[in-house]
RNA sequence: UCCUCGGUAGCUCAAUCGGCAGAGCGUUCGGCUGUUAACCGAAGUGUUGUAGGUUCGAGUCCUGCCCGAGGAGCCA
């Protein structure tokens, strides 16, 4: 007897197959009985019946608890009742750990606080395994893209000793006598490892010790981030609604049945990711803000309200581009023509999901890295290294930070980026 | 850190003007051969977040604290 998968049994059809998984649901009358399988890949019914199944095999069954795992030896039958298109009639059950206790998950609704205290059981349930299965091919789009451009997957180090931007607050630690801190980004690196390779990128891990209790915030989130030699402010942007584009497109292809069991609305997620994206320079942002009655003037950051109407101005995700240099970190390289702003260009993702891709060019003189050093007040001993790529070989470049949480949000349609990992980190939420 | 709302059975919630602590789900038992969060019948389930205060009487009113949700700021 093959072992399948449930993803598979549509090509199954009239086939004997073992499952191995769960439990998920049990539905019973008396003499027939419905369950509920789950393996991971997908969820199957399959179905015994007094009469035709074996009575230890009915009668076993009828003892099984939720989230029991088994193994179930059956026959796919194609039934256009199902969901899936298919079910297991089932002739012989392995139970292999019955649960005695009852599972904590109930498939109706529950508090977040109280699901995300079982997170590790919650993942078994209902939308979050779609949910992580699309993390899943939103993190191999990311790759696929680059390998098919020539970059080069490359990584920064966690533990860093200085601080990237200066403003924003990071986890301390103690690094055998002296201060350490997590990373909150991998861009400095970066732009060393471009200048060595070329086109680098990695996906990694970022901290951040804000204490930020939004939708869109968590204290520990992954990051894709590229930095290319040779690139300017607007090869940048090119490639960055590329990568959408390809990301949001793989993803419709690899799990289009797991967006429809989230309810995403499919065609609405292609036509938003239609090329080109929209761009708006700040200053023409404001002036549009402003009109619509919004509160905000030359200088000021975007806030919620601001993002969300940009975002529902276009319903598209937008480039907002030649930021004021007062509101953007050091390393950014000012725009010729209005040295007022930087070459640096913000990505608001559709439907409220805020800012999906920060990115800018990057200043490649040494005198004007020395100056906006020293503007920031930051010392700049720390950062002879980074100096340096300024100093051998400099070249232009450019790059880009991906929030990838925020983009699963989008594109899953899910409300609080909390789901969109296995296990969240936020503010008062290191457990489990 | 600030603003708003909330904390009652294992879970989700109700409890009128301050007057006997309730329902659904889950659980257990029984019934049902096509269920999709199955359904029907029966049973058990409480330190009302916590510490005080007002009152004949507090889940309900007042004060402090704890915890949570949403948002702001900051950001991806």
């Amino acid at each position: 007897m093959q072992i399948a998968y449930i993803k598979e049994l549509p090509t199954k059809i009239g086939e004997q197959v073992t499952l191995r998984g769960w439990l998920y649901n049990k539905r019973s009358s008396g003499k027939i009985q419905f369950l509920q399988i789950r393996d991971g890949t997908g969820v199957v019914q399959g179905v015994l019946t007094a009469n035709r199944s074996a009575p230890e095999v009915f009668q076993s069954a009828q003892a099984l608890t939720q989230e029991s795992s088994l193994v179930v030896h059956g026959i796919v039958r194609q039934d256009n009742r199902a969901p899936s298109g298919c079910e297991i009639d089932i002739t012989s059950i392995d139970v292999v750990h019955l649960n005695s206790e009852q599972f904590p998950i109930e498939l109706k609704q529950q508090t977040p606080q109280y699901l995300m205290d079982h997170r590790h059981l919650w993942i078994r349930t209902g939308k979050q395994v779609p949910i992580l299965r699309i993390r899943d091919a939103v993190m191999h789009a990311i790759r696929q893209f680059f390998y098919e451009y020539g970059f080069i997957a490359t990584e920064a180090p966690i533990l860093v000793g200085t601080a990237v931007e200066g403003t924003t607050t990071l986890f301390k630690i103690d690094y055998f006598g002296q201060p350490a801190y997590l990373s909150q980004s991998g861009q400095l690196y970066l732009e060393a490892t471009a200048m060595a390779l070329g086109r680098v990128y990695w996906i990694g891990p970022i901290f951040r010790a804000e204490k930020s209790k939004t939708r869109k915030h968590l204290t520990e989130f992954w990051m894709a981030e590229a930095e290319m030699a040779y690139y300017d402010h607007n090869d940048n942007l090119t490639l960055q609604q590329e990568l959408i584009n390809y990301i949001v497109n793989r993803v419709i292809d690899e799990r289009e049945q797991e967006l429809m069991m989230l309810g995403r609305d499919i065609d609405l997620l292609r036509a938003e990711v239609t090329l080109p994206f929209p761009r708006i320079t700040y200053q023409a942002a404001i002036e549009l803000l402003r009109k619509k009655g919004l509160e905000i003037s030359f200088g000021d950051d975007f806030g919620a309200p601001h993002e969300e109407e940009l975002s529902n101005h276009f319903g598209k995700p937008v480039f907002v581009e030649l930021l004021p240099k007062s509101i953007k970190p050091f390393y950014m390289k000012r725009d010729p023509s209005d040295p007022i702003c930087v070459l640096a260009a913000d990505l608001i993702g559709p439907e409220g999901y805020g800012e999906l891709i920060g990115g800018s060019q990057r200043v490649d003189s040494l005198d004007e890295l020395k100056s906006q050093l020293a503007e920031e007040n930051l010392p700049a001993e720390p950062y002879e290294w980074y100096l340096d790529l300024r100093r051998y070989g400099s070249v232009p470049h450019s790059g880009f930070g991906l929030g990838v949480e925020r983009t699963i949000a989008w594109i899953c349609g899910i409300r609080h980026i909390r789901a969109t990992i296995p296990f969240a980190r936020q503010i008062n939420r290191l457990y489990p």
